[in-house]
DNA sequence: GTCGTATATGTACGCTGTACATCCAACATG
DNA sequence: CATGTTGGATGTACAGCGTACATATACGAC
């Protein structure tokens, strides 16, 4: 036989999980939560789409890989252990960044998922972090799903507030009229704070929201060494 | 009419934008988003799929449909207006009990949709409770960003969380082995809370984050009142 | 060589949202 | 009465989805 000039090329370079589940997160990037399918996907690699059940089980499990590469992307490397509160902040700073570094991929990470075992080092991280801080360890649950969960949330309003987010000119003026129609005798206080709303730094807010969680943490922890 | 068995009885009742929606929370409800197809609530309703295009013009649509539905349920008529903290904390417990009440249909409150004119009530109700505190209305804003995606990304903790919800012994157990797995060195603060986890009061949990939130927005207000 | 095993492919089924043409019942007007 | 006209309901059809299942192919071990 020899060395064929081989016109079927699919072993140029095998399938494999993380080359599926990387090809994945990039179509749901550039295109959409919509664009991915096992189908686009495989396309997207030069497959089938039934050989991508050969590297994972299914869709499901594809996004569960997806979730868990999203969460290995937080980098905790800067982290100061003896600044609880400070660590916190660019900890969870970081969960946002990666959030935003992917928004077409929130609804994924927000499936109940089976994670890799790596993938919950920042969890751990962060409840060490509460419990230096003086928490018990229910507590520290508890600051952590506020933490976390108003993060997500506050992407969450990020991404899907229509005027926030870098649309064509077209679309923003149509949502805006549409929040002009509000009867400003009826909505005073939501009339008032459209010009806010259409020039609004999300950094800054979130900024605002840490540091009151934070500020309400310390003084939850205050009031309670006072009390003992 | 008669009592029932009526071969053709689509006109019985006729179909209406409300029934179609009203159709679509319970099918959800009761099994699932998946279930909620356009097929599968026309045929709950005894119609064919493409009546319902009738009322709504497409299941973009009837979803933006269901958010302003539910945004209505709000109950905020027990608010007291005189007490901003203790409004905050109500009104937006109100907003929590509404999305524990159809947590199937948390992924349709999270779409960019818009919604009536009607379902902004509870908005500005809670921009005028902050205003009153002594936010200005872009401190407002960020207010209510903080506390709505607190509680939108609580509930959904609470909901993905597999301890956390009633399901069948067997998937308890083996996501309680799952967790059971972590290495306890490498995890010892992941470790140390697996009992709390497993019994863990979310209310008592929602309640921790609010009082933390409205402390630390309380501690921001008296700061700038002093610096001022 | 022959094999076992792992990967890739092809076909097919039942589901989805919905475009489009058709039909029918109710009502306004002659 | 007959006659449009109209708006909701219907039937058909299409493209796309996830994936079960059977088949085909490539590769290391003997």
């Amino acid at each position: 036989m020899g060395p064929k000039a081989d016109t079927t090329d699919t072993s140029r370079t095998p399938l494999s999980r993380e080359r599926v589940i990387a090809c994945a997160i990039k179509l749901a990037d550039e295109e959409g939560i919509g664009a991915l399918s096992m189908r686009r996907v495989a396309a997207e690699l030069g497959a089938t789409p039934m050989a991508l059940y050969n590297h994972v089980s299914g869709k499901d499990e594809l996004l569960n890989g997806i979730s868990g590469q999203l969460l290995q992307e937080i980098d905790v490397s800067s982290i100061d252990p003896s600044d609880w509160a400070g660590s916190l902040k660019t900890g969870y700073g970081e969960f946002r960044r990666v959030l935003l570094a992917h928004p077409n991929l929130l609804p994924v990470l927000q499936r109940k998922s089976e994670v890799s075992i790596e993938a919950m080092k920042p969890i751990e991280l962060a409840m060490a972090l509460l419990r230096s801080a003086g928490f018990t360890p229910e507590e520290a649950l508890h600051a952590h799903w506020t933490l976390s969960g108003f993060t997500m949330g506050h992407v969450l309003w990020q991404i899907t507030t229509p005027l926030l987010d870098e649309f064509d000119q077209g679309e923003r003026a149509s949502a805006l009229q549409h929040h002009k129609m509000l009867p400003a005798d009826q909505f005073p206080c939501l009339h008032e704070v459209l010009p806010s709303l259409e020039a609004c730094d999300m950094d800054a807010a979130w900024e605002f929201g840490i540091d009151s969680i934070i500020e309400g943490f310390k003084a939850k922890l205050a009031q309670r060494s006072r009390s003992v």
